[in-house]
DNA sequence: CGTGCGATTGACTGTCCTCAACATGGGTGG
DNA sequence: CCACCCATGTTGAGGACAGTCAATCGCACG
């Protein structure tokens, strides 16, 4: 049931370091749950009692203030890790965007398990390194740009991880992905409000730099202008 | 010379994990090197050659745009790791804010002695999430609070980190600190401008919430108050 | 005593937010 | 099948907060 051998991230997610002997152990130490979009896993403040593997769908970590204000301070992908080990709290809320299914493990199993694996702690460190990089990134987001280079920042970002796999087309010369954000949450990505993402939208429309067939789904008509436009 | 018996961090860096005879190894794969302040260590960009154990001093790490625009995205005090291991380039400046000595190493020969320990791996594991946590709550800040708020929390933010050693007094019921930046580094790090920053510290002074002695220093009149204005 | 750097203050501007009306589209029930 | 509704997104008008530009201050240093 929880069989590794068909997992669609088995050669991506942390556990492709160990061996196949290994990976069934951890395996069994948790094990898959899905949750429908919008359901969330662990909430900003929680004693840190599970981490997961994300096999299909897009999850949220989000944090937010008194009155309500919310902030987007991460997304996980198919073969992502999420949670906090090594720590007794979490610091943001992890919810699902989508219907997702992950493969969750008790904290202290985890833990355990993986200070008995260093491979697997050294695999973890890289992808906490790069998590840590993409984030300080994502701060000169927040702090230093203006809304328009905050949207073709958000366009070409997603480009990047979402290119559709359906390239029926003989070659991609615009690339066409769909969202799985609605507007509010590419605002809270972005330390916007929905208005200012709308509006920004119809702007990069108007000016042919993309097109929108659809309220989630995005094509790129001119990524060099796109690109220029994120003023880095 | 590179001795780690006087070493004033040598209990709270990533090495107080190691037994002595492996610190003495580690040490002598770099070295103690001074930086005076203003002085950059690794660019944005750079190939990730180096890592580096604060001794003394404060460093920054930033990035910014093409046209100049600048966001710190970490501040690093005594006995904090900075560099990137596992990973070969460097997505920030690290430059030094005030006089600081380090202890550098080799990227090449501080991965293979990690590797072979364990238990410092973990260590920077350790650190590495937890950063990350702290990036991720300062993302909320850039994203999401006014200027008064996003000073609010800077202020106890560093009353925290920098509460003054030499406390005289009886007790301390209200706390001073000196900062190590000036106007420019504070806005860098809240994603302001300078005469925003200072226009809120006037107005925090003016409504007896802190006060300002000297143009580094900070006496905070009232905590509580102040942690209202924080929003969360 | 002048020079220069950092910080403060002021007047004005612009970007983004707020509030509100309106559009669109998918789903449900009559 | 259509009318209605609700959720989501768009558009508009007006305002507020923070940015820009510029003058002034304070202080350390030569």
């Amino acid at each position: 049931m929880t069989a590794c051998a068909d997992c669609p991230v088995r050669n991506r997610a942390i556990c492709s370091v160990l061996e196949d002997g290994e990976r069934a152990i951890l395996s069994q130490i948790g094990h898959r749950q899905s949750l429908s979009a919008g359901q969330t896993l662990m909430w900003e403040g929680d004693k840190s009692s599970v981490v997961a593997n994300v096999i299909e769908g897009v999850l949220k970590l989000s944090t937010s203030l008194g009155d309500g204000r919310e902030q987007i301070v991460g997304i996980a992908y198919p073969a992502d890790f999420v949670g906090r080990p090594f720590g007794d709290q979490t610091r943001y809320t992890i919810s699902a965007i989508t219907d997702a299914r992950i493969h969750s493990f008790p904290r202290a199993g985890f833990e355990k398990f993986a200070q008995e694996h260093p491979k697997l702690e050294h695999r973890i460190l890289e992808r906490t390194l790069t998590e840590l990089d993409n984030s300080r990134q994502w701060m000169l987001l927040l702090g230093r740009k203006t809304a328009q280079e905050k949207l073709a920042t958000f366009l070409l970002d997603m480009s990047e991880r979402l290119k559709d796999e359906c390239c029926d087309e003989i070659l991609a010369p615009l690339d066409k992905f769909t969202l799985p954000f609605g507007r509010q949450q590419i605002a809270n990505i972005l330390g916007l409000t929905i208005e200012t993402v709308s509006r920004q939208l119809t702007e990069l429309t108007k000016a042919d730099l993309i097109k929108l067939p659809d309220q989630r789904e995005v094509l790129i008509l001119d990524r060099n202008r796109l690109q220029e436009l994120t003023d880095l």
